[in-house]
DNA sequence: ATAAATGCTCTAGCGACTATAGGTTCAAGG
DNA sequence: CCTTGAACCTATAGTCGCTAGAGCATTTAT
């Protein structure tokens, strides 16, 4: 606890913030760095101190990775959301283009998935001179899609 | 042209090689250096050239790479498509292995997109203040799943 | 002979952490 | 007050699969 203008305020070490939002230590010490979170204060010897405040922005950006947005995202997310009175046009804007690469990387990993298990399923347990999967990655034409792209998947 | 045992056969410089198999002049040198690519011939000069086979080899490199297979897995099936007469249930082993880590991403993928649509149909674009967004973000009642693991996307 | 294109090595950068080394501080128990 | 051990600190390197750049050398065509 730290006594501030004569009241007590809750404290957090940073392994406690990091038990409470379900991460690493050195993912708090990360954001930081990133300037995600805000330098926090110090303790005489120089061991970082936080208040509820911090709790709050950690939980935030941590339920942002969890939905797949990115750290400069969350960033954009964390500023935009400060703005009082703002409209939330960028905020929507932001959304939805993680929602557009979501989808789109959906769809490539249900073709891959029929793609593979076409593969898997047509391989007839012999010796690998005959198997289907290796002949597959030998012989491009066996499969439908173009050369050169490589998204991740 | 190079000329072997009085027959001549077909000669790629690096750059060729990487026209021909849609990727990089750096990416093959990354695959030499990782030890995926055997260590071509040199010119005088010092320059790689490549015979047919290094060529066969890249082009089952990157085609293992587009359906999503880790370098790591791609040295292993190369190894084992090499074992003459051996039998391909570890080919199947890795292939297996791979549909099932697409086919977990797939399901979080699918669940993320119901959960991101939910979330921007619900917002009524009026002040970040009111967003549905932000609060979703903010407040982690909102949805459904669980705290801590976050998966790559 | 010269110039353009391509090649070479080496190094650093991406994203979002994670892990280690080697040291310091803090809180509790005796 | 002193010791112990857990938790903290900084700094650095590693993950994966490339990609980009600097600063040269070689090759090829004219």
């Amino acid at each position: 606890m730290a006594l501030i203008w004569g009241m007590t305020i809750e404290e957090y070490t940073i392994g406690q913030l990091a038990k409470l939002a379900h991460c690493k230590v050195q993912t708090i010490r990360y954001y930081e760095q990133k300037g995600l979170l805000d330098e926090p204060v110090r303790t005489e010897g120089g061991q970082r101190r936080y208040y509820e405040a911090a709790l709050v922005r950690l939980k935030f950006i941590r339920h942002g990775r969890e939905m797949g947005f990115s750290l400069d995202d969350i960033g954009e997310l964390l500023q935009l959301s400060a703005l009082e009175g703002h409209d939330c046009k960028q905020v929507d804007a932001i959304a939805s283009a993680h929602l557009v690469r979501v989808d789109s990387r959906l769809k490539r990993l249900q073709s891959l998935k029929v793609e593979l298990t076409r593969m898997i399923n047509s391989c007839q347990h012999g010796e690998v001179g005959d198997c289907r999967i290796i002949e597959v990655l030998q012989n491009h034409d066996h499969c439908g899609h173009e050369h050169g792209e490589i998204e991740k998947i």
